[in-house]
DNA sequence: GTTTGTTACGGCTACCGTAAAGATC
DNA sequence: GATCTTTACGGTAGCCGTAACAAAC
């Protein structure tokens, strides 16, 4: 048994079945991802691959256990590489983060350069995505972490750190009603007109239905972005009323808008970090977490990957 | 990376940092292993091993993680070609057992000769040995489960699943005074008597020490010995009366000696199996163990397996 | 007919084992 | 001197890639 048969295998099952594009992926050639499969496969006296004639169509019952476990090989087979990199140069290396607009946008800026003024070697860069998305992310290896505020805690194979805590706002145009009644407005007030806010997988936008359903009122939502540029753009257009987090306000850059703190109508979300449990982290991995959580030292994201009580 | 570079370290560390005995455990040359180990170290270009000139005296800080990580993969390889088999063959394969002296001699035996009978193509074996000890011999991999009333809970690497309470009997020889209390039988009264039984570390000990403890009683204990039938023997003897497990008592074959049920004296102890949180268990393991506790069955186990969510 | 997978064949890498030399205790 | 490890070297297995063939959509 060798480590690329595995690769083979798994490689082949994730490019649907098809060895001709596995091959393409792997650099290699076809006929030597055959072979070796088949050497695999009499190896261990199981086919792992159902075969129609001579095309690859299904898994069989014994090769899903067998890819499951060479995923995990391979998973590891990579750690073992990180860590040895780790050894070497600390400095160096490279780190994706998979996140949301809105984190992108407004948490992550601040975090992520003085990261890169602090390990200029790192090749920094971002992947964004839904917060499913920047999960599955996380958990095929192409990225290392995964910023959201929704969504982290629905994948088991995912260890979800809290960094903070959030409220909400409401952003209207200029000499907008609302702004009369100021921090003393409720939620009937708020349903009362057109709201723009985002997308339902986004944001804690979850939350902000409960409230609303709390107290029995159906707000018109006549728009739902993934992203608080689009919000704000209608609000401005005078479209309706938009609900955005806090921290994507501002005085200075959005002219002619204006925010109501709304913390007190909708429960605040917290926003998470999301790790694969059996990653190995380079040390500036913990570093950048703790540069945006800074209550989330070295060890307790440690601490928090081994939960499950292996060391 | 080579898996059997992986071996070649994991081999290397066991035998004391000998390659000459790993290339023999391994039936292999030993410049074969340097070299495939110096190849691995230039591929990940960290040292795994420090050199005293021409001989390995320690493991480097990296080396430790890759050797950790090696072990794992090396683990789940063994998984892979189990679990192959396991679609083989159902009914062929081996299985280990670590267990004590207890456990083999009163409580396995019918579970085995039926184990025996259903699986004729299992090579079944038992491997007797302190509880740490069948511990160790599960997390190294010489045995598939372990059986035992202490320790299991010890090892965060494995699990451990209750299978079955049990008390305790004081035995005496013929004419004993005890005799006439029968049930009434106190502490205080056992305590006025020379007493032998198990070792601290076996069949749960602890709980004898604990009943005397809160009492404030502190019992003569003569002799401490690790199976029950060395008890008995000095118990025959006139050396002192035994506290032991209620099963290991047999009328019959015990003449001479008469048991006094306990169980109002200690808190019964449990009965636990141990098995490798990240072991890939064959088909017939799950069969034994159900045949050992009928609770346990499979899918009860499997849960076990994946609490730490994964899966 | 096109896409896809297997068989056949040749080159070459690299693994393994033997033999000998160098270091350490 | 004994044990242990590395270097040197030759045989060979087996991996990879090209080319041709066969099957499926």
């Amino acid at each position: 048994m060798k480590l690329q048969q595995l690769r083979y295998l798994v490689e082949v099952a994730k490019q649907g079945l098809n060895v001709s594009e596995a091959a393409e992926a792997l650099h290699t050639s076809q006929p030597g991802i055959s072979k070796q499969i088949r050497l695999l496969e009499d190896e261990l006296g199981v086919q792992v691959f159902i075969r129609n004639g001579k095309r690859v169509v299904d898994v069989t019952a014994p090769g899903k256990e067998i890819l499951r476990i060479s995923e995990r090989i391979l998973r590891e087979a990579k750690n073992l590489k990180r860590v040895a990199e780790e050894f070497v140069n600390e400095e160096e290396g490279s780190l994706v983060i998979a996140t949301t607009h809105t984190q992108a946008r407004y948490a992550l800026p601040g975090t992520i350069s003085s990261f890169m003024q602090r390990y200029p070697g790192v090749k920094l860069s971002i992947k964004q995505g839904s917060p499913t998305q920047i999960c599955e992310f996380v958990l095929d290896g192409s990225a290392d972490i995964a910023i959201a505020t929704e969504g982290i805690d629905q994948f088991p194979e995912l260890i979800s750190l809290d960094c903070y805590q959030w409220n909400r706002s409401i952003i209207v145009p200029d000499n907008h009603p609302l702004l009369e009644l100021r921090r003393h407005v409720t939620l009937a007030d708020v349903a009362a007109y057109p709201i723009i806010t985002y997308d339902f997988a986004f944001a804690g936008r979850s939350k902000i239905n409960r409230a609303f359903e709390a107290e029995h009122l159906s707000p018109n939502v006549v728009l739902t972005a993934i992203d608080t540029d689009v919000i704000k753009t209608y609000v401005g257009l005078g479209l309706g009323i938009g609900i955005i987090a806090s921290m994507a306000f501002d005085v200075h850059r959005d002219q002619g808008l204006f925010a109501i703190d709304a913390s007190h109508l909708f429960e605040p979300s917290t926003t998470h970090i999301g790790v694969r449990r059996d990653a190995y982290l380079r040390g500036y991995t913990f570093s950048f977490i703790e540069g945006f959580a800074p209550h989330l030292k070295r060890e307790t994201v440690e601490r928090a990957l081994n939960t499950y009580g292996e060391d």
